[in-house]
This record gives structure tokens, sequence and C-alpha cells, in this order.
DNA sequence: TCGACGCGC
DNA sequence: TGGGATGCGCGTCGAT
């Protein structure tokens, strides 16, 4: 419960305080209690009183809630006025005398669940909150009641629930809100559900039924097609009446035949406004609670966290720690239990027999879906050794299985601690066909991790889910990490055990294997809890919004891809690479020797604020501009400049700028990163890194070896094939060119691509009417220059920047593009529409890409959000395509009965490693996957041309 | 921990 | 009006 609304759900309408005739305004806050419990025992951790073990996580969920409310009520313009918490009071009311089927395949409430019903009524009352029931009537009639009347009297409504059966009683002064994700619910979000304005919901959901309250509807009509008929017709009767005119002749019949049932359904989900109200409205009056009998409840319930926030009178600011501070996370702070006693903490399960590790492996296979996570004793998924697995078979049902811990080196302890654990063969031999099985469904978060280290002790885990892909799925660009941490805080309003909480910080860290069995049980266990948890929650999305086909077809088969790259690495020649560290060492010196001559005094090259020192204070150089910071900038294009007009000093600094960053980026750090075992470099791929849908490289990142200079490229040149092997660079050309004609439909681009023409130079003559041939180098290039740039959404003032022509002569240039290609303003123009009235675009293969600036205050951040937006579904596109073939590729070699390997990914470049014997046949693999990659979902309007070749080492190749 | 800088596509 | 004025990453270094 965050104070800010989800950066999804767009603003409230701005509603004037209504006033009532008779007393000031009035804002009435309905809290669906019975459906909060629900949820709340659902989507929070299990949390259970400490003295007798009484569950209470719901009644803690709903309190931090309450608190909440009336928190805010003191400071928030929109705080209630009046407030009551609303409860179904028994299980038959009217409704099953119309339908003794109504809500009949209910199953009890669990078990654990029963006891906390009375538990937040009493709740209710200690919050001096009006708690309201009423015999025969479900919870929501009484909210229905209550809402008609105070919208009739021209009040607010707010409905803290989720329910959609809620959502027909919305409208122009009714929202609900939804606590647990922090979303409200107002006409559009409701239109966005159901296709239909609030009125006509009942309509649509007469039509289509509801399973889980059994409405039976009208069988083979869903969501969609109910509101296409609403909307056609008006509403249910007209349909009804007039059926026999429908087209589709299955549809008309079971309309006809259903009449009946349907008009029932509707009857079933209508919700009654004149309920009798329990209690009169002035009996809401929302006040703030009996301090002395509050602090007696919380106390009795062992919440101390919101006691204590409750006794200070100013808690509530941070509603996301207060439902955190309750739960088990805060429990882990107490003094260590004795480890050899502590098998079973907070309802997770530390599995040590053959006999318990069958039994949860049972119930995983029973239960078809298990989350699972590995502990390991280092960051590295390639190289660290296992520590234990846990999985989560239901929501607070998690165990975890050591296999690695064992006493740190050094360190003595007053008593042994107790660290039996099955032996690890043992482990891996039983959990293999669980964990293989295909019809057992692996849930994890960043599964990559996971899958790369099991792969190592011989387990191929799938089929998988990746909570973190699905997530970036669906949010990509909305948050900055799709971390377990950050979205149980989110969604779950759970703030898992952090790891430096069981394995210290800093110098003292600990390697998870010497952490004792309970305290990894607490952590372990809970992380696949949680992602159990997730996956219930995000997993549904992803059909909702449509983004299910992104999802399947472009990230969840991503890990294990990478996996295999990850574990192949790249060999480089740590010689060669030394030697290259100790050529840069010895010119670094002479240029700095050089530098301090020419400053006259010596100072630190690496540091930009010295050398703005002596460049603009002490040599009174023109100090051209300024960084972000107002600091003088002195980074290489103004160098340059100042080299260009006859300065030496700049010149050494640059020359030394460029082998620092060799040696110190570069030459060092990848003879470091030579895994010893396998003497090769093996990279991290970032999966949900950039929005756009590309992949990041790191620890070491190969996705920024040099290129460009001479120098750069003798780096490049330390990386090399296994003897008797060639390495292969596969590489689009030009991609996001051609797909940006393909999007933006340029017929001069596409016919250029079709031919098969220099690009550039074309643009250079459409844009100059020069002829291609003979065209002087200069023209080809500045048409290079504003082709990038467009890409790139660039300005006027930046291809000057980037031409070193003037301002005007660049505006110029950009004017006579889109006279040439209107298309591309066109594609511009309707990328900047979308963004702005939606803050997000899509590719052509449907990744949404987030683009919150687009909502920002200032105009700056609405002109990044309009270049984002231009750039997000080309460069997104790109993305797209390289997935595709990437995901293909290993297949098409094994088929192909090659033994080659895919090493590397740069954006549009593969690169693969081959028995030299294989070159040809490779490259004409790995042409044919990546020239159809885009099929057969789309056909793409201009070709995709790939350029591959092979070499000793990944600079000739290229 | 942050900003400046620079490497890649 | 006028400031700001090319997209997406990661890693290093110095300054704090």
């Amino acid at each position: 419960m965050t104070d800010t609304l989800d950066a999804a759900a767009p603003p409230l309408p701005d509603v004037d305080r209504p006033n009532t005739q008779d007393g000031p305004p009035i804002r009435l806050y309905l809290v669906d209690g019975s459906g909060f419990i629900f949820r709340a025992f659902h989507a929070l951790p299990p949390l259970t009183r400490k003295t007798d073990g009484l569950p209470v996580g719901a009644v803690s969920g709903f309190c931090n809630m309450i608190w909440k409310l009336l928190v805010d009520m003191k400071s928030q313009p929109d705080a209630p006025t009046h407030l009551a918490v609303v409860f179904d009071h028994s299980e038959k009311t009217f409704r099953n005398k119309l339908y003794d089927q109504y809500k009949a395949h209910r199953p009890p409430p669990p078990e654990d669940l029963v006891p906390q019903f009375p538990l937040v009524r009493e709740a209710t009352r200690a919050f001096g909150v009006p708690s309201l029931e009423l015999p025969g009537y479900e919870a929501d009639d009484i909210i229905a009641a209550y809402a008609c009347k105070v919208r009739d009297m021209g009040g607010e409504v707010v409905i803290v629930s989720s329910d959609k059966d809620l959502m027909q009683l919305v409208g122009d002064r009714v929202f609900m809100l939804d606590t647990m994700k922090n979303v409200k619910i107002g006409i559009d979000q409701v239109a966005e559900k159901f296709g239909v304005t609030p009125d006509k919901v009942v309509d649509v959901q007469a039509l289509c039924g509801d399973s889980v309250d059994n409405v039976p509807g009208a069988p083979g009509i869903g969501i969609k097609t109910a509101s296409a008929l609403i909307n056609e017709y008006g509403d249910l009767d007209t349909l009804l009446a007039r059926a026999g005119e429908i087209k589709q002749q299955k549809r008309r019949e079971t309309l006809i035949e259903f009449a009946d049932q349907i008009r029932l359904s509707r009857q079933l989900v209508q919700l009654d406004c004149d309920t009798p109200l329990p209690e009169p409205l002035d009996a809401l009056v929302a006040d703030d609670p009996n301090p002395e009998e509050l602090q007696a409840f919380l106390e009795k319930m062992e919440f101390r966290t919101l006691a204590r926030r409750v006794g200070d009178g100013k808690a509530g600011t941070n509603g996301a720690a207060t439902a955190g501070a309750d739960t088990p996370a805060g429990e882990a702070k107490a003094p260590a239990r004795p480890q050899h006693k502590a098998i079973d903490v907070n309802g997770y399960v530390c599995v040590r027999d053959v006999p318990t590790l069958e039994a949860w492996i049972a119930r995983a296979m029973d239960a078809g879906v298990v989350a699972f996570d590995t502990e390991t004793d280092a960051l590295s998924a390639t190289s660290a050794g296992l520590c234990g697995v846990s999985l989560a078979v239901a929501p607070g049902e998690a165990c975890y299985i050591p296999v690695g811990h064992c006493e740190a080196e050094g360190l003595q302890l007053d008593a042994p601690a107790d660290l039996q654990q099955i032996p690890l063969d043992e482990v891996i031999a039983r959990l293999k066909p669980m964990l293989e099985d295909p019809s057992v469904l692996k849930v994890a978060q960043n599964a990559k991790y996971d899958l790369a280290v099991l792969s190592r002790y011989g387990i191929d885990v799938g089929p998988i889910d990746d909570t973190m892909l699905i997530s970036f799925t669906l949010e990509g660009g909305l948050r900055k990490s799709h971390g377990m941490d950050e979205l149980s805080k989110t969604w779950l309003e759970h703030e898992p055990i952090a790891f430096k909480t069981v394995a210290g910080t800093g110098k003292a860290q600990k390697s998870f294997k010497h952490v004792g069995l309970s305290e990894a049980t607490c952590y372990a266990a809970e992380d696949a809890d949680v992602t159990l948890r997730l996956w219930e929650h995000l997993k549904p999305r992803l059909a909702h919004e449509h983004l299910s086909t992104v999802y399947e077809r472009h990230e969840r088969p991503m890990p294990q891809v990478l996996v295999g790259m990850e574990l192949a690495g790249v060999k480089v020649d740590p010689d060669r690479l030394r030697q290259l560290s100790n050529d840069f060492s010895v010119r670094m010196g002479e240029l700095e020797a050089e530098a301090h001559r020419l400053a006259g005094r010596p100072f630190n090259l690496g540091s930009p604020k010295q050398i703005g020192d002596i460049l603009f204070k002490e040599m009174g150089l023109a100090s051209g501009k300024t960084t972000a910071t107002g600091a003088m900038s002195t980074d290489a294009s103004l160098l340059e400049d100042l080299a260009n007009q006859g300065h030496e000093l700049p010149r050494v600094l640059l020359d030394w700028r460029q082998l620092s960053k060799l040696k110190g980026t570069y030459t060092d750090n990848l003879v470091a990163a030579i895994d010893p075992r396998t003497n090769r470099v093996h990279t991290s791929y970032g999966l949900a890194a950039a929005t756009t849908g590309r992949l990041a490289s790191s620890d070491p990142n190969l996705q920024n070896i040099p290129i460009r200079t001479e120098e750069g490229r003798k780096i490049r040149k330390c990386f090399i094939a296994e003897p008797g092997h060639v390495l292969i660079s596969a590489d689009y050309s030009q991609i996001e060119l051609r797909l940006l004609a393909h999007i933006g439909d340029i017929p001069q681009l596409k016919k250029a691509f079709a031919d098969g023409l220099d690009i550039h130079a074309m643009t250079a003559s459409e844009m100059f009417g020069v002829p291609v041939e003979g065209m002087p180098a200069e023209t080809r290039r500045r048409a290079k220059a504003i082709n990038f740039g467009i890409v790139y959404g660039i300005s006027a003032f930046g291809l000057a920047n980037q031409l070193g022509i003037s301002r005007d002569e660049a505006g110029a240039y950009i004017k006579t593009y889109f006279e040439r290609f209107p298309g591309i303003r066109t594609y511009m123009d309707r990328m900047q529409q979308q963004v702005r009235s939606q803050a997000f675009v899509t590719t052509i293969f449907g990744r949404k890409v987030h683009i919150p600036a687009a909502r920002g205050k200032s105009q700056a951040e609405r002109a990044f959000a309009d270049r984002a937006a231009i750039n997000a579904p080309i460069q997104g596109a790109a993305a797209d395509v390289m997935r595709r073939a990437m995901i293909r590729m290993p297949a098409a070699l094994k088929d192909a009965g090659l033994k080659a390997k895919m090493l590397l990914q740069v954006h549009d470049e593969l690169v693969f490693e081959a028995p030299e014997a294989e070159a040809e046949a490779v490259i004409a693999v790995a042409r044919r996957i990546m020239e159809r990659a885009a099929e057969p979902a789309l056909q793409i309007s201009v070709p995709l041309v790939v350029e591959a070749r092979a070499a000793a080492n990944w600079d000739d190749a290229h």
C-alpha cells in the first residue's frame, strides 16, 4: 500500500468535492471484508501468532489496510468521511431461492482461514469502524445499497475490492480501489475489462456467466462475444428480443434456446440497490479508534510493528513497510535459535531425509506445477556450486533441500552445528525425474540461472515458466528491475528476507554454504514460495493483456538457449592480451609524462575534473560546454575540437584515454574473466534488461568489444577458436533501417532494399539529387548520419553536431529528408501520438514497450519519451527478429548434423564456433534461419539480409 | 553511491 | 518563450 498509485493506473478524473444539502460532503469507503480476507489469505505469506500458532496472516494484512485508510483520513484530500467494512452473513441468500445451484461449487474455505473470519470482524471493531452484515444478503448487495444511496445524494463512493461482480456499480462518482495491487478502477478500467460501460456489465455477465459463482449464462459465449453483442444491440432485452436476426447460426440458436437461463443469470449477477440498510448512513461517520481498545487488540494478535506505529500515531506513510513488518521477515532478525534443532521454521520445512524428500517430490508431481529455486555458493551461474534446492507446491507450503552446507573453516562454534544432509548425488538423482517431467511445470524467478546451475549437475529442467520474464513481458519499461524482491513488494506487499540478512554484508559476507540450515531454510524456501505466488498472480495477466504469444514465442524459450551459449563460453588468447596490456602500459607512461610536461605540473589524467582545471583555468583555453551537473566538459568531441585548433595537450589526453579505456576495460579484465576450468570466458546475458527486448551482456560485457579503431581491433583479434575450429560471425545488414522501411511503409526505401542498393548512397541521391555513381564520400556520409539519426529521433541540433555543419544546414537536410520520405514523418507522428495517449508503444511482433516518461511533468521528459517511442518499435522489432533466430538455431544446427555452437550475440550479430570443415554448412544454416526468422508470424516486406564469414579470430570473421 | 566518460549496436 | 536538443546497454574511474 504505497502512497502513489501504480503508474499504469490512469489518474482519477477531477471530481469536485460533492456537497449534500444538509451537511458536509460525503465520501464513503466501503470495504468488501469477505473479498479482502480471501485475497489477503492467498496473496500474503502465512503468518502465525508466535505463542500458539494461530494463523493471522490475513488479519494482519487487513489491519494494515484499515490503518492506512484511517491515517489517510487525516491528510489526504480524497480520504473517507464515512467508512464501513461489509461482510457476507450466511451461505444461503435470496439468490439461492432463484437458483439452487448458485455458488454451489464453492469449496469450503481453507482450514487456516476459518479461524480468521471472526478475528477480522473483531479487528474492524477494534479500529472503531462499523462492521455491516445482513442475513440473507451478500456483502455485495449491502455495498450496492449504500453506494446507490450516497451516489444519488451527490456524494462519492470508493469500494475497496477487486471483485468484478461489483464493477457494475462503477460510475462518475463511484470507484473501486484494489488496495493489494494499488490500482483504482473507474469507468475506463471497467470498460477495458468488459468491453462495455459499467451500466451494461450485468448484461455481459448474464451472457457469459461465471464458473466461480456457478452462474450459467449462455454456453459458448465469452466476454468478447458478449460485449460485441451488447454493443451491437444496445442491451440484453433488445438482444434477446431480436435474437432471430443474428447471422451466425450457432450463436442465434444458443441465444434463443437459453434465453430464460440468460435472464436468470442476469437476476443472479444484478446487485440489489434496494437492499435494506443495516445501519443509517450517519452511523458510518469515520472516527478515530479508541486507542486503548486498539492497542489491546494488536497486542493480543502480536502485531508488534503495527502496534508501535499506532502508538506513535504516525504510521502509514510507508504502507509497504507496514504490510511486510509483521511477516516472517521480521521474525528472522530475532536472535538465532540453536541450529541443530530448527527443522521447521515458519512453516517451511528443511528436508534432510529421503522419505521426506520423496514426499515433497510426490506433492510436486501431483500438483503438476512447482516453483523452485537453487541456492549456490557463488554468483556466477556458469561456475557456482550447488548449496541446495527449494520447492513450493502451494502458497505457504515450501521446503528447502540442503546439499552443500558445511562449516566455515577456522570458525569455532560453541556446539557443533547439525549439518546432516542427504548426499548431493542422491538428491540430484531423485529430483531429476520430476524436474525433467514434461507434465510438471517448473516455475522459477530468473530461470536462466537455475537452468545453468542444474544443467552442470546433469539435469535438463523443463518445461519452465519464468516470473521475471512474465513481469518483463507485461511491464517492460514500467519498473527498472523485475527482481524478486521488487515484484514481491509490489504484488504481495511482502518484503522477502534479504540475502544480506542471512549471509552478512561487505567483508564479513559468507558464502551461502556456510549459512546454517535453519536460516537457509527461511530464506530459500521463502524464495520458492514467493515465486509461486508471483506466478499465480502474474501468469493469468498475460492472456488478459494479449501478451501470451510474445511471452511464449519470444521470452519463454530464451533461458534454455542462453544457458547453452553461456556455458559454451568463448576462447580468448591470454598471452596476447597480456602482451597488449603491457604495450598499452608503456605507451600510457610516455603519454602521461608528455601530458605533465605540457601542463607544467603533474596531475591525474584519469580525472576529468583535474583536466578541466588545467585546460580551462591554468591554460586559459575556451571551455565549450558543461556537463549535466554544470562541470566543465572534457569529453572526446571537445578535446578533438581543441586538438584541431592546434593545441598539443588535448591530443595527448585523447590518446591516453583511448589506451586507458582499452587496458582498464578490456585487456586486463578479459584475462581475469577466464574460467580456469574451461579456459574460456563465460558472459552472462540479461533478458529483462533493455525494455526494447534487446539482450544485455555483463560479467564481462562481450557486446562492447572494440571494433572501430585499429588499436581496439587488436583486442577483438584475441577472441579465437579452438585448434581445428573457426569462429563464424553472421550479422544482419541494416536490419533497423529495413524494419523502418517495412513498419513505416516507405516505398523508396523498400525498393532500394529489394534491389540490393547501397541504402546510404540511395538516400543521398534522393535528397541531394546527385547520381550514385561518382558520389563524393562526404555526401554519402551525411546521408548515413541522417539515416541513423532518424532511427534515434535526432534533432537539427544533434545532426549539426554530428556532422560538424551549421544548425540551419542540418535543419534543411532534415526537411528535405521528410519531403523525400513522407512516410517516415507519418510514422514518427503516429508513434508520438500513441505514446502520449497510452504511455506505451508496441513492436510488429506485439511486444509492449512502456514509456512512462510520456506522462512526465516536464517538456524535456516528454520529448525524451517521443524519441524513445520512435526508436523502440524499430529497435524492438530487430530484437524480436534476433530472438526468433536464436531460439531456432540450436535445433537447426543439430538437424543439419553440425557440431557448431552458438557462442555470442551482439544485437544484430551471432558468433559461432565450428570445426573448420563445417564452416560453409554452418554459414548456410545460420543465414537461412536468420533471414527467415520473422516467418511465419510475419512477412517482412523487405528482404532481411545476413552477411557471414569464418576466420581464425573474431576480428577477421567480421 | 554517483557522475562523467566511452565502448558496442 | 526558450531551454534543450539521437535510441539501448555495461564498466571503469574519480570524487564524495
